[in-house]
DNA sequence: AAACACTATGCAATCGATTACATCCACTTT
DNA sequence: AAAGTGGATGTAATCGATTGCATAGTGTTT
């Protein structure tokens, strides 16, 4: 049983203090280059590594962030996980992950992370995280949200720019000749669902020879919502239907496209879909989704850098939100 | 500028010594009824939060685990860590997070992980991920793999009954009357890939009337693959195409069928495709995917209970593979 | 040669919680 | 009444790395 390799042993084997080991470690440029090589040699031949706990008691800090998000098997939040991870592992930062969807995660736990002590900042995911979850004051890390936020919270958001997004669609649709054009909305209580809804009236408005009442379905960003959303379509009278319609999310469009397949409806052809994210199965899906590409890793890393940035003492306030673009494929076609 | 409120503090108010707290809050029996009220009193009015470096240095463990993974944002591996979030949750235990393809995941860097001082417990979703990375020897944490492992490893591993899956959805496949069947393989190199494309051959030459020489193309389980193997199946002599392919994941039965139905071929009027995961989509693919259901919850939570026993010192060596279930859908049909 | 500047290094306190051991007290048992 | 028992609590050492301050040593300036 060998006993823990701890910088006393480094010291007594390179002859050295203690104080010089932890230099040579953690600021190699105030320690000779002869000291340095000693040490480094003992370190090898020990295989020592630093003792995390002890270094963080210390230095009061923990080189560890918490992300928070709702659901991490869905691909939507986990590749901006990804993108996060990717930044904080090139800066000596380790990611945490925590549910805020689970039991398990109750309002203790949730706030136990915010304690200063626990980690140096938080990234969350979940605009819905309740507000209360998060006190003020100093002791509390610097936090950003990403993707979805809190409108009564007060902290940097990365963002996607929705509205862009909608604008785009909807005059790709334009262009197509489509009028009667629908929307399948996000929850209106989440700032993705609650800004794509508000973009899509205002849009419509602006455009000419738009609907006197336009179309909008409810739904909460799921496939199974897309499904309901193309029966509530479907029983619409036929000349009352939108001929095309604009999801808040690709996974309600592959809902409604397949759902509406089986009704014998056909996309393109009956109805023009686009989607809204980009997920990589869009353009293998039949026929492949026209939709708005979310660049998901622009926004972990927007999210990540400026988190970073806070933990070092900047003061950002505001982010330029992140430009999406339009993908054309095959599910709109011309009216 | 409020100081960091600690044991000392919490022990002042309530008048009585450090250990005393400290018991309040970790053995609660171990204290009088009295005590210990005086003592929540004095935390709660405090906001006193434990400070966990302090703990983990003194208790010489960190209540963490990492899961390695090659790729958070892929929905196959990010719902495999959600079940382990949510098993770790409930038991007090933080979950890092490392991606092991990003050049930031140097080998030193994986290594540092592994050192018993850094996490509990390791679990590892890459079993492509070098063996000499994880050092052996009592400083080394606990580690179970999951899903994939190294053949040349040592540890745990929770996985799928891959041949299981791969026999009910042959069985399906011969039941329907399909002879000439063909398998879109997995990478040889990983556990999943050569254990799907081992029992594709296994079963076949079991089954009555099987095709003397199967047909098998190469992918890497990727979307983009099964287009490629689409290609592949096209170009083959019209008598010689197998009526049906039984993938060895999702994603490539999606590549394969949108390539297809774009050549004009569709599915499953010209060809049968069986998948292999139940991605959330693959019911709302059109057509509805039929495919082997991976439970890759119950694979996530195999994975973290047997770690958390192994962290309380049991010695599991071997688990039983989970069994899959094939789910039919529209992808499949009568020859 | 004295004063100064600067680098390299060592000493020892410190971060905050845990726990082995010692002590004290109230209550039984003989 | 002496001895024994067990529960509750306190004392103080400990976990391992970091860093402010002090000191030694080398070289430079006047």
């Amino acid at each position: 049983m060998s006993k823990t390799v701890t910088v006393q042993d480094i010291a007594a084997l390179a002859q050295v203090s203690t104080a010089t080991v932890s230099r040579t470690l953690s600021h190699p440029e105030k320690v000779s280059e002869k000291t340095r090589e000693l040490v480094m040699k003992a370190v090898e031949e020990t295989g020592y590594t630093v003792n995390e706990a002890a270094r963080n008691l210390r230095k009061k800090q923990t080189d560890s962030i918490v992300v928070m998000l709702p659901n991490i098997g869905n691909e939507i939040f986990s590749s901006v996980v990804e993108a996060i991870e990717t930044v904080c592992a090139k800066n000596g930062i380790n990611v945490l992950i925590a549910d805020t969807q689970k039991a398990s995660m109750s309002h203790g736990r949730a706030r136990a992370y915010f304690s200063k002590n626990r980690v140096d900042g938080i990234i969350i995911l979940d605009g819905k995280l309740p507000l209360d979850t998060i006190p003020t004051g100093d002791k509390t890390p610097p936090v950003v949200y990403a993707g979805e936020w809190n409108i009564d919270a007060n902290y940097p958001v990365a963002s996607i720019d929705d509205a862009l997004g909608i604008r785009l669609a909807i005059k790709h649709l334009s262009q197509l000749g489509h009028i009667n054009i629908g929307h399948i909305a996000g929850p209106y209580d989440t700032s993705p669902g609650k800004v794509r809804t508000d973009s899509f009236y205002q849009v419509l408005k602006q455009t000419p020879n738009s609907p006197k009442k336009p179309w909008v379905f409810d739904g909460d960003f799921s496939l199974k919502s897309g499904k309901s959303a193309a029966h509530a379509w479907f029983q619409l009278p036929k000349n009352e239907r939108p001929t095309a319609v604009m999801c808040a999310s690709d996974a309600m469009a592959f809902g409604f496209i397949s759902t509406l397949t089986k009704l014998g409806i056909h996309t393109p052809k009956d109805v023009s879909v686009i989607g809204f994210d980009n997920l990589p199965v869009a353009e293998y899906y039949s026929p492949a989704l026209t939709t708005v590409h979310q660049p998901r890793d622009s926004l972990g890393i927007l999210a990540a850098h400026t988190l970073l940035s806070l933990i070092n003492g900047s003061s950002i306030k505001t982010l330029k939100p992140i430009e999406p673009w339009l993908v054309e494929r095959d599910s709109t076609a011309k009216i």
